[in-house]
DNA sequence: AAAAATGCCTAAAAATCTTAGGTAATTGTT
DNA sequence: AACAATTACCTAAGATTTTTAGGCATTTTT
């Protein structure tokens, strides 16, 4: 039995996509457990992947054209490799892009502008 | 009838009772449709808060004691205003606090670090 | 030999948001 | 004066996402 939480819980509502689209940008190809754990060291900790968000994501990307998956054995266990296909690649460019306004206009509303 | 999207839309999920407790921090009080101005303005219109997604979360901050309410009258309408407990007070502070660290772990995952 | 880690997965429940209204008073337009 | 738009509150059904809580099998560590 292993336990998960979302640490920075709620915030990361809405970003799971973001963020595996880009792992998989800046790594290649990776497998689930992989990314749980690369989420944790690169976030330095912040972030907790569970398992039962990440693998309906996965699937749903796939679904949806961003990723495509090729199975290899190790031993006598397959590992399943995710990677971004063209159209995932376009994805993660918006997305971060996406991400990017989002945080400038959360800035506008956390600093007050100073006075008119 | 109107039309209410959540513009830069999944990103925001998470993020609405942050919003809430920040603007009221800033305003002293407010009601809840000059918040959905006032979201709109300050995000130079990146952010568009959805009345049906506002309300029941004024509602639950109320209830969980984050915020008080008072009613005026204005002609013969009803006018109900929010406003910080100290414990709201409290509240954003944490909230502020976790956004910020939220942002920089994603700034770790989203700019990978140079080669090590 | 037992426990922990690796590695995949799912399903029920909870939480949150969108969509799509309803109601009523007031203000602006033709 | 009539009609539309805005102000201002609200709710409920459905969709989506996430948590919680497992299951299963293999491999590695203690």
């Amino acid at each position: 039995m292993y336990i998960c939480r979302m640490k920075t819980n709620e915030l990361l509502r809405g970003t799971l996509k973001t963020i595996i689209l880009n792992l998989l940008a800046e790594h290649g190809r990776m497998y689930g457990y992989e990314m749980v754990q690369k989420v944790r060291e690169q976030s330095a900790g912040a972030f907790e992947l569970t398992e039962g968000a990440l693998y309906p994501a996965l699937h749903k990307l796939e679904a949806e054209g961003l990723l495509i998956t090729e199975k290899e054995m190790i031993g006598k266990r397959v590992r399943k490799y995710y990677r971004l296909t063209p159209v995932g690649t376009e994805a993660r460019v918006d997305k971060v892009h996406e991400f990017k306004k989002f945080v400038q206009a959360m800035q506008l509303l956390l600093n007050p502008k100073p006075a008119t």
